[in-house]
DNA sequence: CTTATGTTTTGAACGTGTTCAGAAGGAGCG
DNA sequence: CGCTCCTTCTGAACACGTTCAAAACATAAG
């Protein structure tokens, strides 16, 4: 008898949960999101319309796992670009290509989530309650990015700083996403531009001079962060 | 015979074609978009299903016509809001609160265009090719609130900064959308926030001091706008 | 082995956006 | 008036995401 309030973690139906989510993937990745019916994710995982119902709540909840699965594995690629150098330009460029290569495969699978993405209260946005979890997680990598590194930060912008790149990466993988061009060397191009942007102006930003600028950034992060 | 090859501008069909959107737009702000079906506009409209489809490619087509409609009537308060004061702040907080105006009444609506709006492919987005023509006029209106305002700008970001308030406002507009304080009070606070910020921006980066900052951000306009 | 209880699976049915073949309604012309 | 041709409009049909009542299966208890 276990404590837990749970329903059981279940048998090994959960090797039917992982036969749909990866006919789905497959489904997702060779014809597109769209192309793909609930019913052909049935019948490519062999099993009955409903039974897809009885594991993931929607079509969209499939993206939702996929993201998880892949946030899970992801996880060594960020610690190798925290661990390859004190740089803070190398360390928050290795943090985003590895989200890059995390998605790769199914970059076009991620204009599903961008949908549902851009409305808070939609289940499964990037910015909603229920992906609190992730979304922390993915901050704490840009706060190990910024320790030790070779930048030092102004006391009052630290704190406000990794959920400040993160979103700053957020806007990347957005720009990577709708990137039609070969190899999304546009995103690379505005990647290098802005990364040197920022690193200099976090230079700058400790300077005397930038007191009243940096006070009136602030405001703005305030007002963003509070309520 | 008109040398027009375009169908006939049309009889009073024009009249169906209001009242479908009429319809539409009543029903939608009084039940939500997602609440409302085409069947349910169609019988408002004393029409049969398939004739809202004959004026309107898709559900999503009757935003897209509000948004045309209300961007038609927003131009004089724009115009409005230029003409109201040579200070370069009032004017774009001017340019921005219409926009908020044009909108107030059907708030919730525009979740629904903000889903097809972040896909540059979909028809209706802001980004897309179909909406160059209303995205370039809005853009002309930044342009005129730069014209003889008190704010001098640098030479070389001069060309940029229409379309980079743009893009700003697009972001409030967003934010505008999704904030579900009172009187979107939040939205408040960060525009006071955000103007405050810009505007110090401006006057600081004609320093010499700046050169080589304002270097950087260019060459991340020029990525951005390039190809 | 039988019965009871819970989990997993089925497939028909529902709702809604959208399409489509064709009816209805004119406008011009003989 | 009768015919032709276009525009406007109709309502049934379709596709697909999703729901649901009930069947099948598993497990434990007697």
């Amino acid at each position: 008898m276990t404590s837990d309030i749970e329903r059981r973690p279940t048998a090994k139906a959960e090797e039917t949960r992982n036969r749909i989510l990866d006919a789905a993937l497959r489904l997702f990745r060779d014809r597109g999101f769209d192309q793909t019916t609930m019913r052909d994710v049935a019948t490519e995982a062999g099993v009955a319309t409903g039974a897809a119902y009885y594991y993931y709540r929607s079509k969209e909840d499939l993206v939702m796992a996929f993201y998880l699965r892949t946030d899970q594995e992801a996880q060594e690629a960020f610690a190798k670009a925290i661990a390859s150098s004190k740089e803070l330009k190398k360390r928050i460029r290795g943090l985003i290509e590895a989200k890059f290569s995390q998605f790769a495969e199914h970059r076009s699978l991620l204009t599903a989530l961008l949908k549902a993405g851009v409305d808070p209260r939609e289940r499964l946005s990037p910015f909603g309650t229920e992906t609190k979890q992730v979304r922390d997680a993915n901050i704490a990598w840009f706060e190990r990015a910024l320790e030790g590194s070779d930048v030092s930060i102004p006391k009052d912008l630290a704190p406000h700083l990794p959920r400040l790149l993160w979103m700053y990466h957020m806007g990347l993988v957005y720009q990577w996403i709708i990137d039609e061009t070969p190899e999304q060397r546009r995103t690379q191009r505005i990647l290098d531009a802005t990364l040197d942007l920022i690193i200099q102006l976090l230079r700058v930003s400790s300077l005397p001079l930038m007191g009243p600028l940096r006070k009136r950034a602030l405001k703005v992060l305030r007002a963003v962060e509070e309520d």
